[in-house]
DNA sequence: CGCAGTATACTGTATAGACAACCTTATACA
DNA sequence: TGTATAAGGTTGTCTATACAGTATACTGCG
């Protein structure tokens, strides 16, 4: 079950674990590469190669002559949150209701093996669900979740609970990727909305990531004449980014 | 002045001007660690994080045993920052053009006159631009812009510079909003984008502010099929994410 | 005390060699 | 003909070593 990890990715897990749990603050030294190679038993080379990879990522800053040191983490306000539809709708002071569509366990097709950057097919959870404001259908959630990182994500009662306010809650979520669409949607989908043939829609794709595996992919698709997406913030001032 | 760039990114490179300048197409297959070891002259090691690091980057796929291939370049806009078109096709190894079609100073409508938060219609300057990829329109500007914040903003010359790259220069932004919708073009946005009449499009409506005042209203519409607006950030919170 | 020179630690790059895993193709065999 | 096997190419990882460049700490000299 646990995968055969190479010995640089383990020593970058080891690391990451210790600045995602605050044992090591912004600002803390990292082990330099000789240390790692003494307390890990691995050759520089591997070294490097941990810490080089967690600087290409934004973790740590390097010092050439001096050391690694963990980096602030990014101070950017985040243009679309993890937000609940169920709580959007009620601070609209409407009623929220969903209906679940589909629900199974399925393997992962090659596109979804990608995504969810796996090596080899897995087993993925899979859910519809259609969101209704006042009874009106605005959203059709499509979501696959990875059970590793959610094992009891199929147990959960989802007319009490949607699936991002269960998630939000069980995993920490420390990266989002967002993509958004104009498409026509599929008959079905139409039909689910109850909108017209010739109706566009806006399809939220939104995936996220914990500990550095990928949690949940989930495709929102929106009715045109019933959503957009909005954002408004502050452009943070620069200058305090040492890097 | 031609600062001494270690090897691996010299390969780096050389792979990366093939693949913009498209003499390598998507799909085509890159030479392998030991060609560019013969061809460069160099160990394998670093033929190997030449190639690795462009797969994390994403310009590259790898299959083992097979072969490193060119990936697909994603069409995709940003949705955070305030970036520049022009930028983001160059940046794919494309070329940017771009075609004047409104230049006017109008005098604002209501609606207008809220979406500039000002308490009486003023003049505003009004242009609309086709934006070209490869020839191939992708995206039509159209911009309302507050002469009392960027006066000289008409005196531009917007073959040479887009009006973005104007205004982030010219103007110190504060603050944005931006609204995404799906949306039907209207006939004449269909004939300036060049596509079918049942092809929806991908409506961002992006207001900033400068010292409190709006500088800015643009309508940025992108053929589906041709584009889709991204985000991928790291989400500030380390290890304390509780709720 | 101040300063220059030196030693040390750390990162950055590069090499040569090795082994494993994987895929494709050609070959030999039944 | 169909199948098993072998060979060769490709990526993936890891080691041991080397040298260069940079920052810091120490040491001895004036």
């Amino acid at each position: 079950m646990t995968e055969a990890q190479p010995l640089y990715a383990r020593v970058k897990d080891h690391i990451l674990t210790q600045i995602r749990s605050g044992s090591w603050a912004p600002g803390a030294r990292v082990p330099s590469e000789n240390e790692l190679v003494e307390s890990f038993g691995i050759s520089r080379m591997t070294a490097n190669r941990a810490l080089r990879e967690l600087h290409a990522e934004g973790y740590v800053a390097r010092v050439p002559g001096v050391g690694t040191f963990v980096k602030e983490p990014p101070a950017r306000g985040s243009l679309m949150e993890l937000r609940n539809i169920a709580e959007e709708i009620e601070a609209r002071g409407h009623r929220h209701s969903s209906r679940i569509v589909a629900r199974a366990e399925v393997t992962a097709t090659p596109a979804l093996t990608e995504d969810f950057e796996m090596k080899t097919p897995q087993r993925l959870f899979h859910i519809v669900i259609v969101h209704e404001e006042n009874g009106v259908p605005v959203q059709i959630e499509d979501r696959y979740v990875n059970p590793f990182a959610a094992p009891r994500f199929m147990a959960q009662d989802f007319s009490a609970t949607t699936p991002t306010a269960y998630l939000v809650a069980a995993v920490p979520v420390d990266e989002l990727e967002h993509t958004v669409e104009a498409v026509m949607p599929e008959p079905a989908q139409q039909e689910l909305l109850g909108i017209s043939a010739n109706e566009p829609c806006l399809a939220l794709r939104r995936r996220s990531w914990s500990r550095g595996h990928v949690v949940t992919l989930a495709t929102l698709t929106y009715p045109a004449s019933r959503y957009a997406l909005y954002s408004r913030y502050k452009t943070s001032a620069r200058g305090t980014i040492a890097q």
